[in-house]
RNA sequence: GUGCCUCUAGCUCAAUUGGCAGAGCACUGGUCUGUGGAACCAGGGGUUACGGGUUCAAGCCCCGUGAGGCACCCCA
């Protein structure tokens, strides 16, 4: 028998994984709730034909499989289109601009790699209801603020605009079926070089003069003010590009007057996104350090919630991957790595003195402290500071003889081997004061 | 989905040409039941990912399956 393994692609979490993961999870949280995102949570199964027809090629990634009732199944692979359907099911009880967030995982049939995962967890927020680019604005800003409350360092957010990219392809002459043969090839300018996204476009059957109009236009960098300007020159007279620029052009301003940290945004024409659904300003969230792909990616879909309701409401979101996430945390050391959720450990001192530990672990959990007793059953104290050494309990309470007779508890701690020696009655305020971590409301360390 | 690489104790890795499966750390116990991290001593732990094949003999060679990784593809 082969010894039980997981899935491919999928993950156990250990305990001291599972407390950074909600660090991170509740600090994206309170982001979220402080710009007025409210949660929502949908199942993980749909019905496949929700799922279909959304994400272009992607969707032979989708899992699916047939249920005791005949019906075709799929599990979600985002959130956005989950969101879409929800909307157009709840229409009538929600009040807009609807704005939600949405922290749970989604599964994609990939194979997997480094930073990629069959089941991994999205953090989405979502404004649902207007064309303004001041949602897309602050779409932009919710995510700088959850990334830099983790201390994400070094983060860029590209934005780009569907309708330039569009107008490009235009511009250079090639026709709109060609168009996404295009994009994927300049998506990769960063990576491969201006010969390398020229090179797959000639093989890809892109004549050399409309691979080099695009290139010269995609290679403007610069202030977003100045190379949207010189964007309005070069393709004069395009539709789609005149609507692109403007939509940029709103939101670059809304992103100024709204102190957005410069350092932390930038034009980026040559940035495509390949999900289907969206139509209009596209983000992607960016580290250079370890090479982990984007952080997170996002967009506005004007249509797809029309796919549900035969009458478009627009929309536009930002979605957070968490374990690439969890893996730079990891990888730059961003946040010291929380052992325990303890705080103290109550020693034990034989069987006379088990009933007064007990009562004291019993006070100190009404109070709110997060404290326990050693469970193990041979209980010399060796063994016990060892426990909480190794667990990295940071506080130690002992009650031994001395103390029960007296009335005191006596309190170590751990990190620098101090002790003290209270009345019991004090010990809650003692243990209070010393600030050994604040709490989440769930629970998990925080700094 | 395509190509390539990898899998030996909980972890990191050894094992000559195909010839008795090992070390360090970790773990458990002891020195040590009023105080953890150290040291010393002892111990447990393996169908070498799983299944099959070749061979007198397989951790090593071959085939299949599973999982991990790299590059594509794409993406969070």
């Amino acid at each position: 028998m082969r010894p039980p393994q997981v899935l491919k692609g999928m993950r156990d979490i250990l305990p001291q994984q599972m407390l950074l993961r909600q660090h991170v999870i509740s600090t994206f949280r309170r982001v979220f709730e402080r710009y007025g995102f409210e949660p929502i949570e949908t199942p993980v199964l749909e019905y496949l034909d929700v799922l279909t027809g959304k994400y272009g090629e992607d969707e032979k990634l989708i899992y699916h499989f047939t249920d005791r009732g005949g019906r075709e199944v799929g599990m979600r692979y985002d959130l956005t289109v989950p969101l879409a359907r929800f909307v157009a099911t709840h229409r009538h009880e929600l009040s807009f601009p609807f704005k939600r967030y949405h922290i749970e995982p989604v599964f994609r049939a990939d194979r997997p790699q480094r930073g990629r995962y069959r089941q991994f967890w999205q953090c989405d927020a979502d404004i649902v209801g207007t064309a303004s680019m001041l949602a897309d604005a602050e779409v932009i800003m919710v995510w700088i603020d959850a990334l830099s409350a983790i201390h994400m360092p070094n983060f860029v957010i590209h934005i780009n605009h569907r309708k330039l990219l569009q107008s490009m392809a235009q511009f250079a002459g090639v026709p709109d079926a060609q168009a996404v043969t295009i994009h994927r090839a300049i998506d990769k300018l960063a990576k491969i070089g201006r010969d390398g996204v020229r090179e797959e476009m000639l093989q890809n059957g892109i004549s050399p003069e409309a691979a080099d109009r695009v290139l010269d236009l995609v290679e403007l960098e610069g202030e977003p003010g100045v190379v949207l300007a010189e964007l309005r020159t070069r393709l004069a007279g395009n539709q789609l590009a005149e609507e692109g620029i403007a939509d940029l052009e709103e939101l670059f301003r809304y992103l100024g007057e709204l102190n957005a940290d410069p350092k932390h945004y930038c034009l980026d024409l040559a940035l495509a996104r390949g999900l289907d659904y969206y139509t209009g300003p596209v983000f992607e969230a960016m580290v250079s350090e370890p090479n982990i792909g984007s952080l997170g990616g996002a967009g506005r879909y004007d249509h797809l919630i029309g796919m549900f309701l035969g009458e478009d409401i627009p929309a536009t979101g930002a979605s957070l991957g968490l374990e690439r996430i969890i893996d730079v945390i990891q990888v730059l050391n961003l946040l010291p790595q929380p052992q325990t959720v303890t705080d103290v450990l109550v020693t034990i001192f034989g069987d006379e003195g088990l009933g007064a530990s007990l009562g004291f672990v019993s006070q100190l959990r009404a109070a709110g402290i997060n404290a326990e007793v050693y469970l193990g059953e041979r209980r010399d104290l060796r063994r016990q500071m060892q426990y909480a050494d190794r667990k990295g309990i940071p506080l130690a309470a002992f009650l031994g003889p001395e103390e029960i007779a007296a009335g005191m508890v006596n309190v170590r701690v751990m990190a620098t081997g101090e002790q003290f020696t209270v009345p019991v009655g004090e010990a809650v305020d003692a243990i209070n004061r010393l600030h050994v971590r604040e709490r989440d409301s769930d629970g998990a360390a925080r700094q």
